[in-house]
RNA sequence: GGAGGAGUGCCCGAGUGGUUAAAGGGGACGGACUGUAAAUCCGUUGGCUUUGCCUACGUUGGUUCGAAUCCAACCUCCUCCA
């Protein structure tokens, strides 16, 4: 490994961010000469982030915390585009009004991660829609077009790979990486922006940036990139069937999102911990060198650690607290997640199947029944094996709820108002 | 512009008139085993008011008692020719 002068690019390193960067030497130095602006771009496609855009974040947040300026960049114009990256067709035209409450729901997690404000050192928010919205066409090709290579950015991946798998591309989303490497130059023009970052399926509209950047700016800019996150066992991080694993609260619970890291695949458990958590790494080697089921306790730090970041000290405790009563002394812990529903409607009987649906525990009817007849259906922690059972005053709990199970780790309480 | 080939469920991929909600694999979910892990084994994997009905094999129409399968047009991709 490299050993670098300057912090930031140290603490990346050692903390295994770093997988491409066009010039390291170069950046560790600019780091060691002056307050570095770098910046990540989000694009608003969603009303939250997941945790696959946490490392990016992690970035900014260390690039803060080592005296440089994290600069987010909200993607409000090129999500009107599309990035073709890694998909296998366009994803469908979002509206205006979509695609500002996205990036409403989106800034909300920086506030948590960043400090904002107009010192020299604190984080910038910017919004591409601000150039991009007012670009006329035959000025814009007279100007960066004629810079723009269509001969390179037929060798990027994002676009070589919808070709080699024949599925259309159209201008429209050919465009995304012209937009985005104009965005780095006009990052650069306002805030003197050096360095862009961003995940490894980036590198390529990254480096389309680097390019333009030097034509037009005659400036040296960076990119750099993280590895593409994915569990030891190969699936996608953050991906499992109820979705993604939303960052915003109130897409995705402080206790489920305790729980997502506290269910790290074991050989994830040091990784992650530098990745997602700010422990020292001495401390971290320790918790890794843990053996068998010793690791939990590592895998407990890690989602505590992981949820204070993310929703504060309270919401983690909490959580774990919650954890600790459900799976390790069984009890009916009422800070689990839970839905209400009408008084009237438990007394007249709410059907099993309606209420794993709206507990949004199953994904439809037939998906409930599927799994009765599995046996991963248990109201009050007994099985149930008859799909038409209904959910009735007499089954709550001594503590005026009922807990709904499906398998062994997701529970919802179900709470009468 | 011309000739030929292709488009199947979350993904890959078989199927070329009824027995096909569609083989097989992957993924995902559930069960067993465990440590709320991985690996392994087993089950499930379109929706609904479920002995039935509805929707689905690029899109829209058509032929037929009956179509993913045949025909037409359109969209997209590939190959060759101009």
């Amino acid at each position: 490994m490299t050993v670098y002068k300057s912090d930031f690019m140290r603490t990346l390193s050692e903390r295994g961010f770093i997988y491409q960067c066009s010039d390291t030497d170069a950046l560790d130095r600019l780091f060691l000469s002056e307050t570095v602006t770098a910046y990540i771009g989000f694009d608003c496609t969603a009303k939250s982030l997941h945790v696959g855009s946490l490392v990016q974040i992690m970035m900014l947040h260390w690039l803060q915390e080592t005296g440089h300026r994290p600069l987010a960049l909200m993607g409000g114009g090129t999500t009107r585009i599309g990035d073709p990256t890694g998909k296998d067709e366009a994803r469908k035209i979002l509206t205006d009004e979509e695609i500002e409450e996205n990036k409403a729901g989106i800034r909300k997690v920086f506030d948590r991660f960043l400090t904002f404000g107009d010192g020299p050192k604190d984080a910038i928010m910017a919004d591409n829609a601000d150039w991009l919205m007012g670009l006329r066409y035959i000025d814009f090709l007279r100007e960066i077009g004629r810079f723009v290579s269509v001969n390179q950015m037929l060798q990027r991946d994002s676009v070589k790979l919808r070709l080699e798998r024949e599925q259309h591309l159209s201008l429209l989303e050919f465009n995304y990486m012209v937009l985005q490497a104009y965005d780095y130059v006009e990052l650069t023009r306002r805030y003197g922006c050096r360095l862009q970052m961003g995940g490894s399926d980036q590198w390529g509209n990254i480096l389309s940036g680097v390019d333009l950047g030097r034509r037009l700016t005659e400036t040296e800019l960076f990119a750099l990139t993280t590895p593409l996150l994915t569990t030891s066992s190969g699936a996608k991080m953050g991906k499992t069937a109820d979705g993604a694993v939303w960052l915003n609260a109130d897409m995705r619970s402080p206790y489920d999102y305790w729980q997502f890291w506290r269910n790290t695949e074991d050989a994830d458990v040091g990784r992650f911990l530098k990745l997602f958590t700010k422990l020292p790494l001495d401390e971290i080697a320790r918790l890794e060198a843990l053996e068998g089921a010793e690791l939990n306790e590592a895998k407990k730090i890690l989602a505590n650690e992981a949820t204070r970041l993310m929703h504060g000290d309270e919401a983690a405790a909490e959580a774990a607290e919650t954890a600790r009563k459900t799976f390790e002394e069984g009890a009916l812990a009422q800070s689990l997640p839970s839905i209400e529903v009408p008084q009237t409607d438990l007394e007249a009987g709410i059907g099993l199947l309606a209420a794993y649906v709206q507990a949004g525990l199953c994904a439809s009817n037939g998906d409930v029944r599927r799994n009765v007849k599995g046996g991963a259906v248990r109201i009050n922690d007994e099985t149930v094996t008859d799909e038409r059972r209904t959910l009735t005053a007499a089954d709550l709990t001594s503590d005026g709820v009922i807990k709904l199970s499906l398998g062994k780790k997701k529970h919802i309480l179900l709470r009468p108002v």
